[in-house]
DNA sequence: CTTGAGTCTGTAGCCCCTACAGACGGTATC
DNA sequence: GATACCGTCTGTAGGGGCTACAGACTCAAG
């Protein structure tokens, strides 16, 4: 929140963003190419904001693309708020699909790694389930 | 199980992994190049098995290096399955930090959703969260 | 003889960075 | 003033794990 200019250094620090990170985002246009004093790059409160929101937004998990577009709405009016909200639900259905993905691949593990400290299998247990399950399961 | 000759196109109906990953598997040493019928790939029983393998290993979020690694054990004697029981247990830390990860999103993203639906916030209570939470949260 | 499906090689693209190389800028020290 | 050192610059290549072409071929059926 600080007017005074910074470098992408500073900016980095404050956003917790790689350096190069926020210069690959200038370069797909996620974020405005700043002014330069002399060839660096000069930021303000309003980039540390954005750049802040955009970090925020990927550690939801929001892709590249949901982000350019919640950057889009956000500058939008409140009538927007709907909107944001239907893609933050689609988002919300794809976390979810990703866990229950997850899961599924926990409970195999453990009921193997399991099975392995049982030491009852002759072989081992789960190099028997990779060759062994036809399709079904996972 | 069949030990007849089959062509990739075959293979690929019967482990439901795509022609092209087939080929790309061959490129990087992960499945044999197979002996050819004329310039056509032929592929016998081990091949399906093997690839099978690979792809339930896959489902369960092994990296292809690692599925490498337990091919190689795989066909190593009863010894290694304490290796493989690692090599599994390690990864299911893995698999549970992600769902870690993706439980918190999922709580912000649920937790939002249901402040815009409830609609007391002036403006979008999801973008708000993605302005204002500095570094905390998420 | 021609059509059509299958296969072949090779290369380029996807997502989201990350990691260089090699050159320049600006400041602190000697 | 020279040196050292950090920060920054551009540009390009790589990663993982595929996927998607283009353009050539093989082969069986009609």
């Amino acid at each position: 929140m600080a007017d005074t200019a910074i470098q992408i250094g500073e900016l980095s620090r404050r956003t917790g963003c790689n350096i190069e990170t926020i210069r690959y985002y200038e370069r797909i246009g996620l974020m405005p190419a700043p002014p330069r004093r002399g060839r660096y790059r000069s930021y303000g409160g309003a980039d540390v904001d954005r750049l802040g929101f955009v970090r925020r937004a990927r550690e939801l998990g929001f892709t590249l693309d949901e982000v350019r577009a919640l950057l889009g709405l956000a500058s939008g009016g409140d009538a927007t708020c709907a909107e944001v909200r239907d893609l933050a639900a689609v988002h919300l259905k794809d976390v979810r699909a990703r866990i229950a993905d997850l899961r599924r691949m926990e409970r195999v593990l453990a009921d193997a790694v399991r099975a392995c400290d049982a030491g009852q299998d002759p072989g081992c247990p789960l190099i028997h389930t990779l060759y062994a399950d036809q399709d079904r399961g996972v």
